[in-house]
Parts: C-alpha cells; sequence; structure tokens
DNA sequence: CGATTCCCCTGATAGC
DNA sequence: TGCTATCAGGGGAATC
C-alpha cells in the first residue's frame, strides 16, 4: 500500500513526464507530496490531490481496467490513469491546496532529531507504532514501514513513549531516514497492489525484515518474527530482540 | 485534548 | 471442489 516511499517514487516519475503539459488548458508547473497526498500543481495556483489509500494507482499512460476511476487526458494526447479497487482512494481538485497543511505533522524525511525528540515529548501515552503511523504526528509512514522501523531500532510496537531510553528514540529517528531512504531508492514495496507510476513493481519487498513474515525466523537474531494487532491494525515484530 | 474503536470496500484466503 | 466467513488496511468519525 502506498506510503511515502511510494507516493514519492510516483511523484519523481510524473514530474518527469507532466510538468509544463496542459489539463483542461491549465499548465502544469509541479508535481508535488506532502505526507501520502501527490499533488499536482498548475500555475494558475489551483491543484489535482490524489490519495492512494490502499489500492490506489497512478500509472501514465496507462491502460483503463475495470478498476479506474479517472483518466486525465494532456494536451500532448498522454494521460493519467487513476485506479482503485478497494475504492479507498479519492482525488480533488481544490482552487488552493493550502488547506491541507494543517492536516499534517512534519514530514518524516524532513524532521530533525531534537524536533522529533519535542514532538515525542507531547505524546508520552502513546503506544509508539500507532503513533508514527499518526499522520499528524508525523508524516509518511504506514504500517509497513513503522513496522521496519521499529524492528531496525529494536523497540517493541507497543512501547509507550515514556518508557523510551534516549538511545532507542535516537536509533528511532535515524531508522525513520535510513529505511525510507532505502525504499524509495528501490521505489518502494509492491506488496500487493502497488505499482509505480509507470507500471512496474517497486523492489523493497525482498528487504523487508518483519513485514508480513509472521511465524518466520528473524533475519537479526534467529527469534521467531510475531503478529499482534494494535488498534485494529497488524504488527510484526520480533519476539526476542525488539524490546 | 488524547487514546481508542469502528467503519468504509472488495479480492484473497481460510475454513468447512 | 465450491461455497461462505473472515481478513486487511488509511484515515475520518465517533466514543471513551
Amino acid at each position: 500500500m502506498p506510503e511515502l516511499p511510494e507516493v514519492e517514487t510516483i511523484r519523481r516519475q510524473l514530474r518527469e513526464k507532466i510538468v509544463g503539459k496542459k489539463l483542461d488548458g491549465k499548465k502544469i508547473v509541479a508535481v508535488r507530496r506532502r505526507a501520502k497526498i501527490l499533488i499536482i500543481d498548475f500555475s494558475d495556483g489551483s491543484s489535482l490531490m490524489f490519495h492512494l489509500k490502499l489500492t490506489g494507482q497512478l500509472i501514465f499512460n496507462g491502460e483503463p481496467s475495470p478498476y479506474t476511476r479517472h483518466v486525465f487526458k494532456f494536451d500532448d494526447g498522454s494521460r493519467l490513469v487513476f485506479n482503485d479497487i478497494r475504492k479507498f482512494g479519492w482525488w480533488k481538485y481544490v482552487k488552493d491546496s493550502k488547506d491541507i497543511e494543517k492536516t499534517f505533522g512534519p514530514e518524516a524525511l524532513e524532521i530533525g532529531l531534537k524536533d522529533f525528540k519535542n514532538i515525542l515529548g507531547k505524546r508520552p501515552n502513546a503506544k509508539i507504532k500507532p503513533l508514527l503511523m499518526d499522520q499528524k504526528f508525523i508524516a509518511g509512514i504506514g504500517n509497513i514501514y513503522s513496522d521496519e522501523i521499529l524492528f531496525a531500532a529494536k523497540v517493541q510496537p507497543l512501547r509507550r513513549v515514556k518508557t523510551l531510553i534516549p538511545k532507542e528514540v535516537g536509533a528511532i529517528w535515524l531508522n525513520i531516514g535510513r529505511i525510507l531512504k532505502a525504499a524509495i531508492k528501490n521505489r518502494g514495496t509492491s506488496e500487493r497492489d502497488y505499482i509505480d507510476a509507470l507500471g512496474k513493481k517497486g523492489d523493497y519487498l525482498k528487504y523487508l525484515k518483519v513485514y508480513r513474515r509472521e511465524g518466520q525466523k528473524c533475519p537479526r537474531c534467529g527469534g521467531i518474527v510475531k503478529r499482534i494487532k494494535i488498534g485494529g491494525r497488524s504488527a510484526h515484530f520480533c519476539s526476542k530482540c525488539q524490546r
């Protein structure tokens, strides 16, 4: 499912393909990302916004399918196909995209350690995994990467923020950057329906250490990867080396 | 306010 | 084999 690395991958690919083209007479000047939202900006200040949620796809020059929700046609005859099997995703045209800014916390790849410590301090009773996925707290991380980040940081997903020692906070912050960047480099994780703007699968699936690996051996310590439910969402972690 | 739970949808999977 | 029940998951709304 598209999280920050997947949406960022689509953004970079789309930017190369559509900046400078026109859509309904409006010139495209930028393709941005905020949290997991992809934003196409027009020269008049208006924007198209997309949220892919679980099964959304944005494919440049893709072929329409039964799951196609909309086809955007550019002035040169090329097109952008928006597919979504489960219909959770959405897109909308807005005169001004500034409104969404306040609904999100700092970008996961932009926050510094000092600021990260600072915002954590405001949520002492929260469980660390749901907090990492809270877009108002920090923007861009979802279920796959929160599991992978906490594994890399050796922190158990149910841990309350106030129990984390400075070393663990530092490790979480460091691995947010490391893992998201590595995932972007591999064009994201195609665990199920995700494909990039060119219709290709991402390559990061093979690097996942715990997500969807319930019952398998921990690649770090040989312990068994467990899966539990936290707030209705599955969380994967090594029962031996994540504390 | 913060923490938690429910719910939208539908293909895949488990269970019988 | 084939049918049915359950599951997954982002995030907004509702609830505690």
